[in-house]
This record gives structure tokens, sequence and C-alpha cells, in this order.
DNA sequence: CGATGGGTTGATCCGTATCAACTGAAGTGG
DNA sequence: CCACTTCAGTTGATACGGATCAACCCATCG
């Protein structure tokens, strides 16, 4: 319904709704968690079916953003924890000097913000990286529903916990692994992503710059640039621009699980 | 009363209490969050006093575990949280060729073990880094009891969220900066946590041997001795294997901004 | 049309990994 | 009690991966 399905197995291409219905003062639509199609990802994953009907309050506002402009920023006062509805985020940190650390990439049904609960302040910023949809959770209020259902309470920690985990398996990237795993890691984790969202794992389209993956992986650009290359020498991807082609997944697994010298 | 104080700004030596006696079955002792003096900085941290009071049933019993003994393993079931009540642990990850990622150190008062509310299991091994003791939270204990205070509900959601920026900030280290940066960056947390629990900032004994810094900061045991070494040269230091003294903190900090290049 | 931004590729340099030798401390066993 | 091993740490020499600097292509946009 919100989730604009995948064609065929490719990516679809940013469509620009904003552009084309210049609907700006949209009403303030609500999506409830009971019949949302990102409820197995989002919030209510793995709470018990009847408690999710039961839980008619669990609907929350839905806002789009539009590509380059930012959710919240580092040090802004925290009030929501945000659900991707649609689209792709990035989460970053400004470094001292002013540069940009990308700390992750965000798909449907995952949620952002969470690192604001601790000082009452976002920890990091948020930004579409193309046109997206977010449900707006505003803390006050999950906090309240939770104390009426364990088995909310229980999915929040659950996700704060799953936050935390995907973190350390990051580090694993950043620690121990040469520029090549790096960069296969992350495709097979976005390829991965894709294929539970209903979208092709094979063949895709980036919707972030070699800046920002390196950022990410902890290289420079180029570096980036030239293991795409060396990947689609080796025959293992079909690289153009953004859009990516695996060719051979095993080899990219391959070269991700060899991080053994 | 439980937490070793340190004898004049000098880190105190392991003791090892359980040569010397040998005690096995010590009584089940608990510790009441209300009366603990890690209640600043462990579980009950930012609860009001009034409510601290209020929940006598906060009290967990206390563990010893000996320097090299694990406290959890990865994949091993979920039950309890835990939180140092003395000494210092390691959060490490396997790797799949069966090499060690260390993922933190734990002091007095931090929790460990959030991350297996995820999936059931734990995520990372916890090992004692000299003699130690745990409060053991169980888990279903803690959460029954959520459900009758927002207040203690609220303190495990800025405690788990607090663990997630924690894991951010250590992304900047590996992503952007260079060996000097990274241990400066890192012994200025440790000497920060140190003064936080009354201990001296300037002068302290690690922990932890040269490669498990080295795993922790993605570098090599020999660039984290060598970048010992240029410290002590540079006047920064004084180093004699894992004492340490800070005698020029900020050159350190300096060394840890200068990340501009 | 030139300007701008994302991406690719080449040449070179530097930082850290790697390999290796050595020291000192602690533990082990005959 | 002393040779022996083992382990943590230091330091040197060398190799290599990725950063850096630079040139260039191409698409988009004002």
């Amino acid at each position: 319904m919100s989730l604009a399905h995948p064609s065929a197995g490719t990516a679809s291409q940013p469509l620009n709704f904003s552009k084309t219905l210049p609907i700006k003062a949209i009403p303030p639509l609500t999506t409830h968690c009971s019949n949302c199609n990102l409820r197995d990802l989002c919030l209510p994953c793995g709470m018990k079916p009847a408690d999710v009907d039961g839980l008619d309050d669990l609907h929350f506002s839905r806002t789009k953003v539009k590509a380059g402009q930012a959710l919240y920023h580092e040090g802004q006062a925290f009030r929501n924890i945000y659900a991707v509805r649609m689209g792709t985020f990035k989460s970053s940190l400004t470094l001292a000097d002013g540069r940009e650390q990308v700390s992750g990439f965000r798909m449907a049904g995952e949620l952002m913000g969470l690192d604001g609960i601790a000082n009452g302040a976002y920890a990091s910023n948020s930004t579409a990286l193309e046109d997206t949809e977010v449900c707006t959770i505003p803390y006050d209020q999950i906090s309240a529903l939770a104390t009426n259902s364990t088995d909310l309470q229980q999915a929040v920690s659950r996700l704060m916990s799953r936050e935390i985990v995907r973190e350390h398996s990051l580090m694993m990237l950043l620690g121990s692994m040469n520029a090549e795993e790096r960069l296969a890691a992350f495709l097979l984790n976005l390829s991965q992503r894709l294929k539970l969202r209903g979208y092709s794992p094979s063949e895709f389209h980036l919707r972030m710059s070699r800046a920002e993956i390196g950022s990410y992986l902890g290289m420079k650009l180029e570096t980036v640039s030239r293991t795409f290359s060396a990947f689609q020498q080796q025959g293992i991807l079909e690289v153009d621009k953004r859009h990516i082609r695996i060719l051979d997944a095993a080899a990219l697994t391959s070269v991700f699980e060899a991080r053994v010298h």
C-alpha cells in the first residue's frame, strides 16, 4: 500500500511524487500498525498477532521527507522515534572538523532515533537519500502505551538490543577487514535486506554515493570505486554507476569469508 | 564497601582473594540497589531517589568471576543482564576464522549482556580481565518489575540507548583516525571513566594486553606498542608495561583533536 | 555553454602490517 | 634450584594496501 513495490526484480526509480503532485498540506494520515504491511519488520515485530490486533492504539502519523532533507539533526531535542516506511535514509555524525561520518543506512521497517533516548537529544543526523516516508512515533506516547503492554515493552527492548548487535557486527568490518572484504560484506548485507523486503537481492540501485559508502566502511571514495571495478573484472559484479548486479553471489560470499590471512 | 577503593591514586593490584581464601560456596549475597555505592553509575541511574528507595524489590545476587573466566559466551541462552561491581571485563566476538574481535571493556557500574535481548542469546562473549564481581540481573525479573515502574522502564531504555551511542563513537575512531589518534582517544576515554569512579585519571594500570587494545582499536599489537613508545618519547606518557601515567593530558587531547588533516 | 558533481583511473607516497629478533618475567618440571 | 618453556612486550627492517593527488569522463543544470 505504501511501500512502492519493486517492478520485476529491479529497484524502482525515485518517483518524486512530491513534484508531480504539489499537494503540500497532506492531511495527517495515520497508519495502524495492525494492518501495516511492514509489521513483520517494524515495531510490532515479534508481538503476538492477537496483541497487535488488540493494540488499536498503535497508530502513527506519516510524514514525507524529500531527497536530501534531514529528518533530525544531532543535538536536536529528542521527541520521536521514526520508522522508515519507504525509501532510504543515512545516519551520520558530524566530526569535530565538520566532516561527516556515515554510521548507517536505514530501509523500510527500520527504526531511527533510538540513540536519542539516552540523553534527550539525538546523537546523530538522519537524512533522506531519496524521497521517503516515515512513521512518527512520539516517545512519550509509546512509553505510555508500553506501561500497559508488556508485549510492546519487550518489542521495544528487542529492537534496541538489535541495534546494539548491529553496531557490533560493523565494528568487525572496520577492525579487521580489507577493502574488498568490506565492500563484499556491505553488498551482501544490502542484498539480504532488500530480499527481506521483497526486492531482488541480485540486482539493485544504490541510493548512496561512493563517498557515503566509503565513509561508512572506513575507506576513501576512490578505493570504493576501485574495488567495485575489481569485482567487475573478477566477474563477480556488473557495475554501472549506482546500478549493481551480483553475478556471482558465492564468490562475493567467499571474498567476505576469506578473512583468514 | 564492595568496590575496592584505589590507594592514593594508584590502581590496586589484583589481589586474588580466591587463592588466599579458598571459600567457594559463598552464601548468595544480594545487594540492594538503593544503598549500592554504584547506584549513580548503574541501573538506577537517573531514577528519582524516592523511587529508588521505594523499589526495595531492586536487589540482585552477587557473583565473583575470576581472572580469565568467561561470564557468558556468544550463542548461550540469554537469561541475565550483568552489572559490573568490581574489576574489568572485556566483550568480544569470535570471527569466522576463530580469531577474537574485542568489542569493548566494561568497568564498575556498566551493564553487560544487553545484546542478548534481541535474539534470546548473547551476541558476544564476556571475559573477566582480573578477579571481578558482578550483579546478576535476571531479565524476566527486571521486565516484571518494569511493568510496575515507569521509572525503571525508562532507566533501562536509557541505558540501552547509551549503549547504542557508545558504539557509534567507536565507529568514528575506526573509520577516520590513525594509530596515534586511536590510542589517544582510548586512553582519554579510560581516564575519564576511571575518574568518574574515583580513581586517578592520570595514573592507572591497564587490565588488558596490547593485543586486546589492538583488536579493540583495529590495529596490530606491534603498532599499539610503538604508539605507546612514541607518546613516551613525546613526553606525553610514562609507560612501564601496563602501568600508565599521563604526563601531558592537554597534548593527548590535542593529538585526538588533530584529526583534521 | 560553462559549471558542477559523481564517478573512474593512474601515479606516487605513507602508514601500518608483517616478519623477525630480542628482552624480561613468570611458570614448569626434573 | 636451575634449565626450559611460555608469554607479553619492544624494536627493527621490509612490504604492501590504501590514501593522496591529479587528470579525466560524463550527465545534469542553470
